[in-house]
DNA sequence: TATACGTGGCT
DNA sequence: TAGCCAAGTAT
C-alpha cells in the first residue's frame, strides 16, 4: 500500500543512484541528453531488447550524427541499416519523422508531449519518455515496465489490456516532480532487472514493503493478461533465380505493410496452402525449369507462422525481362534483406 | 477495441 | 519444442 507517493519515489529515485546501468544512449550523471539520441533509441527500443538494440544504435549513430544527417540520408540507406531489427515501418516512420523535424521544426525536437505526439512513430509512450528523459520535463512513462510495476505494487488483478487506463492513472499518482528523467528510467530499469516478468527478484526491490502483490503472494502472476488468438500458418514458395552471370533476382516488396520496402526474393502469394505446380509456374518471375530444393524455410512473424518452398533456376536469354534487380550473391549483404528472406538465402545457397 | 506489424532470446 | 516476451504505433 502506498501512503506516501513522494516517499516511494525518492526510495525508487535513490535505488537508481546506485543501480544506474550504462546503456550506449544514456547521458551519463552530468551530462545533458542528446533529443536525437534519445529519440532514436526509443524507437529502437520500441518492441526490441537492449541487446539487439545496441549495435544498431552505435551504427546509426556513427554513420548519421544528428537528426538533419538522418534526414538528408535516402530512405532505402535507412531500411538496409535497420534490416534484422525488425518492424520495419519504424524505418520509414524514423526517416519521415527526422525530415519533420530537420524541415519543419529547424532540427530540433520538440519538447512537449503534444507536439512531439505529432511526429511520426511517435506514440504516447515515446513522446512521455522523449518529455522526460531528453528535456527533463514532468511526464509520466507508461511501457510494459511500467505497466508490470504497477499493476504489481497496486495488485491490479483486472487483465491487459482493458487495465492499460487503470494503471497509467495509478502510475501517474506516483510520478514525482523532481528529476523526471531519472525517475523515468528508473521506473523501466526496475521492471527490466528487478520486476521481471518471470521470477521476480523481490528480495532486491525498493519497493518490497509496499507491494500490494508481494504481500498476496502474487507478484509472479501480474498482471494477468488474456489469452492470445493462435497463430495460423500461412504457405508459399520463394523463387531462387540466377541470371548467365549468377546474379541472383531481388524484388522491393509494397511500401507498406508487411516488410514494406524492404527486398525479397520474389514468392508466389502466402496462403493456406502451399501452391500447386501450376500456380508456381504461373507466379513465377520467368518460365524456367525450376528445381525444388530439399527442405523447408521456417519462421514466425508476430501473427502468423511462415513455411517457405524454395525452387531454383538458371534464367535463361530472356532474363533481362524480369520484375526486379539482379544483385550478385556477394553483394547480398548490402541488400535490406529482412531476416526471414536472409533465411531463403541462406537455405538456397546451402542446397542449390 | 482489435488487428497488423519482426525478431531473437529464454524457458 | 513451442510459447512467451521486449523501452509500442498506426489504423
Amino acid at each position: 500500500m502506498i501512503r506516501d507517493s513522494r516517499k516511494a519515489a525518492a526510495q525508487l529515485l535513490s535505488w537508481y543512484d546506485r543501480h544506474r546501468r550504462d546503456l550506449p544512449w544514456r547521458a551519463k550523471p552530468g551530462e545533458t541528453a542528446d533529443p536525437y539520441r534519445v529519440w532514436l533509441s526509443e524507437i529502437m527500443l520500441q518492441q526490441t531488447t537492449v541487446p539487439a538494440v545496441a549495435p544498431y544504435f552505435r551504427s546509426f549513430t556513427e554513420r548519421w550524427p544528428t537528426v538533419a544527417d538522418l534526414a538528408a540520408a535516402p530512405l532505402d540507406d535507412l531500411l538496409v541499416a535497420w534490416a534484422g531489427l525488425g518492424y520495419y515501418a519504424r524505418a520509414r516512420n524514423l526517416h519521415k519523422c527526422a525530415r519533420v523535424v530537420a524541415d519543419g521544426h529547424g532540427g530540433r525536437f520538440p519538447e512537449t508531449e503534444a507536439e512531439l505526439l505529432a511526429l511520426p512513430g511517435v506514440g504516447a509512450y515515446t513522446a512521455a519518455a522523449i518529455s522526460a528523459i531528453a528535456f527533463d520535463r514532468k511526464a509520466t512513462v507508461v511501457d510494459g515496465n511500467v505497466e508490470r510495476v504497477i499493476a504489481r505494487i497496486f495488485a491490479v488483478e483486472e487483465p491487459l489490456p482493458a487495465a492499460k487506463t487503470t494503471l497509467r492513472r495509478l502510475a501517474a499518482t506516483l510520478t514525482p516532480d523532481g528529476r523526471p528523467g531519472d525517475y523515468a528510467q528508473a521506473m523501466m530499469d526496475l521492471g527490466a532487472t528487478v520486476c521481471t516478468p518471470r521470477k521476480p527478484r523481490c528480495m532486491l526491490c525498493p519497493w518490497a514493503d509496499l507491494c500490494d502483490a508481494r504481500a498476496a503472494g502474487i507478484a509472479e502472476e501480474l498482471p494477468r493478461k488474456v489469452a492470445k488468438a493462435e497463430k495460423p500458418t500461412r504457405r508459399g514458395v520463394a523463387y531462387w533465380l540466377l541470371n548467365p552471370d549468377g546474379a541472383v533476382l531481388l524484388r522491393r516488396r509494397a511500401e507498406e505493410g508487411l516488410l514494406g520496402g524492404m527486398a525479397e526474393i520474389p514468392s508466389t502469394g502466402w496462403g493456406p496452402q502451399a501452391p500447386d505446380a501450376a500456380a508456381v509456374a504461373a507466379q513465377a518471375p520467368l518460365p524456367a525449369v525450376w528445381k525444388r530444393l530439399p527442405g523447408l524455410v521456417r519462421h514466425t512473424f508476430t501473427h502468423f507462422h511462415l513455411e517457405l518452398e524454395v525452387v531454383a533456376a538458371v534464367a535463361g536469354d530472356g532474363w533481362r525481362q524480369a520484375d526486379g534487380r539482379w544483385i550478385p550473391i556477394d553483394r547480398l549483404g548490402d541488400q535490406a534483406l529482412p531476416t526471414v528472406m536472409v533465411k531463403v538465402v541462406r537455405h538456397a545457397l546451402a542446397h542449390a
